[in-house]
DNA sequence: CGGTATCCTCTACGATACTG
DNA sequence: CAGTATCGTAGAGGATACCG
């Protein structure tokens, strides 16, 4: 197990462990965890969306938070974003085949949250 | 598509969609998302196991987030909590049913996590 | 339409020390 | 050992208004 030790500005210290088997599971929790994250990628899995209809689907997610993510989702490779046409503006967002790779996990998590209803 | 709105202490709104499907999937991210939860869950895959080792296990994870999302968990029905002895005092936490539900999504994660590096 | 820019609040996470 | 208590901060999330 590898760790290291970082020190901030006011010399506080924040160990970073690195072990191996759940760390993998935590670093999937950041790619299609977050709020909205895996809603959005799910909301993709048919055809491109546009921004806006994104929001819409979402309800209840802000413009900025939708933004927010896809910009995420976009650096992370899993969305591509394409401008379909200047005046008027519009602009699509579909899933790489990285991003549908995901398909599979979020389908399983839909279908298991569904089955079972805890409230909260 | 349900909706309902919210006024807090200072007179702000909060607009709450209940869009159904993925919603399930934000839904099921409060169960298994969050940090630590879900490689808690995934390390007690097998056994039980007791509250310090569970702690050591996550390398990296305080006394009080594990504890705190043992509690989460335990509420949400997904672990047991089970007091082996007192003096020395010895708890173990084990998965429920329930628990035990969800590891197919974590061990999909986790194999699809690892098999694709994506730095941070 | 597809975003930015601002501002604000709350709580999640964490370091640390202490207790039965 | 298995927690609780305290205190602190960064940043996630959101309401709202504005822009090309």
């Amino acid at each position: 197990m590898k760790s290291s030790i970082e020190t901030d500005s006011k010399g506080r210290k924040k160990v970073f462990n690195a072990c191996d088997e759940p760390c993998a599971i935590e670093k999937g929790m950041r790619l299609i965890g977050g709020k909205w994250k895996g809603s959005i990628i799910y909301h993709l899995k048919d055809e491109p969306v546009r921004f806006n209809d994104l929001v819409r689907l979402l309800g209840g997610a802000t413009k900025k938070m939708v933004d927010q993510r896809l910009k995420e989702l976009e650096l992370e490779g899993m969305v591509i974003r394409k401008v379909i046409s200047d005046r008027p503006v519009a602009v699509t967002y579909e899933l790489t085949e990285f991003g549908r790779s995901a398909l599979g996990i979020l389908e399983l998590l839909r279908v298991w949250s569904e089955s079972n209803d805890i409230k909260l």
